[in-house]
DNA sequence: GATGAATGAGTATTCATTCAT
DNA sequence: CATGAATGAATACTCATTCAT
């Protein structure tokens, strides 16, 4: 009977808010972001449609609170001490985190490319990755630390490989062929089902072996 | 002036519905399908709403011919010597094949891999692809001849040579790497830029070199 | 603290219901009625919009109490002495209070004239306004005492002047001329910004000049 | 049974357009812009929805293209010989003038006064009026020449009086009480119904005899 | 009394599709 | 064949009002 304090009020928004995103993250990563419509994820997630415009102001700003709040989450996984160098059992871990996540957010990683591929939405996106990324501390303004200091630092892994890899060994190349990899491994296994699993392991594992 | 023949209308009717569906692509898979209007397509292939619903049953059916088109170019791209047997050549050739088409028909691809992400077109999509690869003689109700024939050949390319490769060497796994690197090599060149090429034929020769 | 007595509530009561009143009649005034938010209003007065429900059934009944209040108040700005008889200095006062008020009011009078201009509107605001006006023991059912008794004693006034005036003064069309000079002055004053205030105070002693 | 020519095509879009915009005026009028709904004026209009969205490209257009078209069309009533000089007579003659468009487009009227009265739509309004009324040929960029001109050659017509008008007249007090008698004459007859038209002829004869 | 979460009917707008000419 | 006017169902979004706490 007593009024609710403002603590509740602001855990119910949160509470929902998350709700929401979770649910309509699930449909705009199935069916597409255009396909999906707003009243589907309002009945989805239990809500009219009006409650879903209290707490985003546009279907465009869920989209984009989803994908601030995913890269973040992903941003955090990869949070390693990035003093420029990498060691190989520190290449091997970030590979087998970046396979983990990718089946922890499937989801968010079908969204995701679905987004990339389509030109009207492409720029805007990959400025939204970059901006959340580049909030740290040390971060430079206009800078994508997340994205290019990853990059980066695994070029430099590739480089350093050249010396005991001798001649006819080409860093670009091997870490084009390396990118190349995890990206394919990626659609592979964020579109796949849980039945067929069965090489998600081996394959990381192979690689690792090839490319450590 | 002469009456044209019937030969003649239906050979300006075909000219006239290619005409459609190269400029409908070009939209489909730069600004999506659902966000490429009738209207449009109309208006930038010159011709009226109308008349396009002359040629083309509705806008899907319009997608269904392009698809199909385009699928039958790639299947007669690949209409190698189907005989259960790949040589080492016949294998390096499958690729840089591959890659042509890659960069001919970048628009095609592009649209593909849109639909490939949406569950909704997923299923009809891919029916639509054993559709039209299996209009062969030998063909099949329901399987995808294309598809799976060129896994089969290429999984038994592996098989092959695990005879000289040695204890430690996993066929399936090695047909798994190599399926990935094709599929991230694909969806990296499909989506750059003309001045971004110059890794384009060494990634390539870098694929054949380890998976031939 | 000792309990508050059912006086002081009401009090208090009316003293929120008369600020949310004036916070709402400035919105309405300057951004309209309908393009004015319960939101907004219960925002800018500080209080829930529960809480608006609470004081006020609906907008409209908001909308009603202020145009009510609003008329009272301009209604015994007007309390003159009604015999019937209206000096030339009665005359003059009248006019005086009437540019006063226009000046005190600018917010009430810009709704007003913006409320009248919308048919759906303007017949139960001309209810309204009568009926808040013939509140007084003499008043007669859906006689507008308020404006036609102005009205009556300012043509009697008119018609007065004849004597003085000679042959062709026609009071009726003087009372009109009066009557829509006074009419654009208010929409022109209403709307004016304090430093365009310089031709307010002489416009009023030449129309006084003029109708006097 | 042959297909309409382009002629055609294009008669039966300016006649439908000047239906749509006849139709919505009336209501825009009487009802108020914001209360006037699309699904209203279309019924009205004996139109479907989107077939109103063939035409004008929002609400909002519609209504400007009401204003430009009613602006333009009192413009020209309005084209007089503009030599910076208004003879008594030519005085006379513009508020005549000025007294039967008044009548002929009451509707416009209502409008245009309801618009000046909400702030939000107040600048875009005036300049949309000043746009439309300056593209004469010798037009100079950014100035209204339409309300300006006439102001200003009012203005002078005013203070050529004085001459034989002798000390004691202000021409800018009499300008002003010109103006606002025109105004309040504007407001008073265009929410008149036909039958009140007694005193309309009448009063433009007395502003006349005051002022010219 | 007081809050803001929740609702749902309503509003502008879009777009594939049909049809008269 | 060819055109674009015409439709209507669907879509994103708004906002007055209700209600549990």
């Amino acid at each position: 009977m007593s009024p609710r304090t403002p603590k509740q009020f602001k855990e119910i928004r949160e509470e929902k808010k998350a709700h929401i995103m979770e649910v309509a993250l699930i449909h705009f990563a199935n069916e597409g972001y255009h396909a999906t419509t707003v009243n589907h994820i309002a009945k989805h997630a239990g809500i009219s449609k009006g409650l879903m415009y209290n707490y985003f102001e546009s279907k465009e700003a869920l989209l984009d609170a989803i994908i601030k709040k995913s890269v973040q989450e992903v941003y955090e996984h990869f949070d390693i001490d990035r003093d420029g160098f990498l060691s190989g059992d520190e290449f091997e871990f970030f590979i087998r985190r970046f396979a983990r996540i990718l089946k922890e957010k499937q989801s968010f990683w079908r969204l995701f490319f679905q987004l990339l591929m389509q030109n009207e939405v492409r720029e805007q996106f990959l400025k939204s990755f970059s901006d959340s990324s580049s909030s740290g501390p040390s971060s430079e303004a206009g800078e994508d630390r997340f994205l290019t200091g990853i990059v980066k630092t695994t070029a430099e892994y590739f480089i350093r490989k050249k010396e005991h890899k001798g001649p006819g060994y080409d860093p670009e190349i091997e870490l084009n062929m390396f990118i190349i990899s995890l990206k394919g491994f990626a659609i592979t296994y964020i579109y796949m089902d849980s039945e067929n699993e069965q090489y998600y392991d081996k394959t990381i594992d192979r690689i690792i072996e090839l490319y450590k």
